[in-house]
DNA sequence: ATAAAAAGGTTGACTTTGTCAACCTTTTTA
DNA sequence: TAAAAAGGTTGACAAAGTCAACCTTTTTAT
């Protein structure tokens, strides 16, 4: 079994990306706006008009905690629903005006974050960096559904 | 600005792995410990005789939350608490060998998903990836406390 | 055509997880 | 030596997440 000492080292990755996510995430909490709250967004960005049941594939989320989710982004104005023409069981999701600048505000506030993170680097060693990040990406992304 | 393109790809590579682990971490919600808990076995198993505040450095976790979360390692006689000879404030924490059993089933049930998320790759790419991996703790690491 | 099954969502009840402040004890600092 | 600080514990609470029941609409099988 060659990959034992392997998956020890990628172990200790995640561990010290789960850390680093973990710091990433903190200043959401100031945000009023949850981790969960803001990949939604940005889903829902992304989707442009977009069912409940794609951001449940998407990122994996119970059902019924979606719904609440989505409620209260609705009760706060940040996206709005329709029912779909072509399936009357689905409704529709998209940003509001509000939603769209609150979407821009979590991801300005993040890239702060991590430029605070990088603040340090040289644009060769942010080059390589990001090609890291894309090679681990495609590496692993074959292996996934 | 020359990080502003860069953010967005180093934000991609978050939301990536950020899947990725909440992948991996599933499996532990099927084996009655959280991933917190986890962490705290890891922590507790490296350092041997750790205390509570050690812990609360490492993993930033509330202390009250860190406690009751030990009382209940504890009541599991998954770990030993006893008073610092030095220090009377201080509880020296460590591994109870069916503490350190559960550690090792959790980590082995962890090289498990991680083997099946790398089973596709040969030697090369493996250790590629892991490669990536390190170059991009000590890219980040610096930047770090 | 139609009954059964499946899919999209919502809701209620509940558990887990995490936060915050007050508090006690021991140690450090001024 | 009094005040402040550090290590922990506890109670009260809020947030996050889970689970099953349910309703409506669509699909499937007969």
């Amino acid at each position: 079994m060659y990959t034992c000492k392997r998956t020890h080292e990628i172990r200790a990755f995640n561990r010290f990306y789960t850390d680093l996510l973990g710091l990433l995430d903190t200043h959401l909490l100031e945000s009023e706006y949850s981790l969960a709250e803001a990949r939604i967004l940005y889903e829902i960005f992304t989707g442009r008009e977009i069912s409940a049941s794609d951001i449940i594939q998407k990122l994996k989320v119970d059902k019924g905690y979606l719904s609440r989710i989505l409620k209260k982004l609705e009760k706060q104005e940040l996206i709005t629903k329709k029912l779909s023409k072509g399936d009357a069981r689905v409704t529709l999701i998209s940003l509001t005006g509000d939603g769209v600048e609150v979407f821009h505000q979590l991801n300005n506030a993040s890239d702060k974050q991590i430029g605070a993170l990088i603040t340090e680097m040289n644009i060769t060693q942010l080059d390589d960096l990001i090609n890291h990040m894309n090679a681990i990406m495609t590496l692993l992304q074959k292996s996934r559904d």
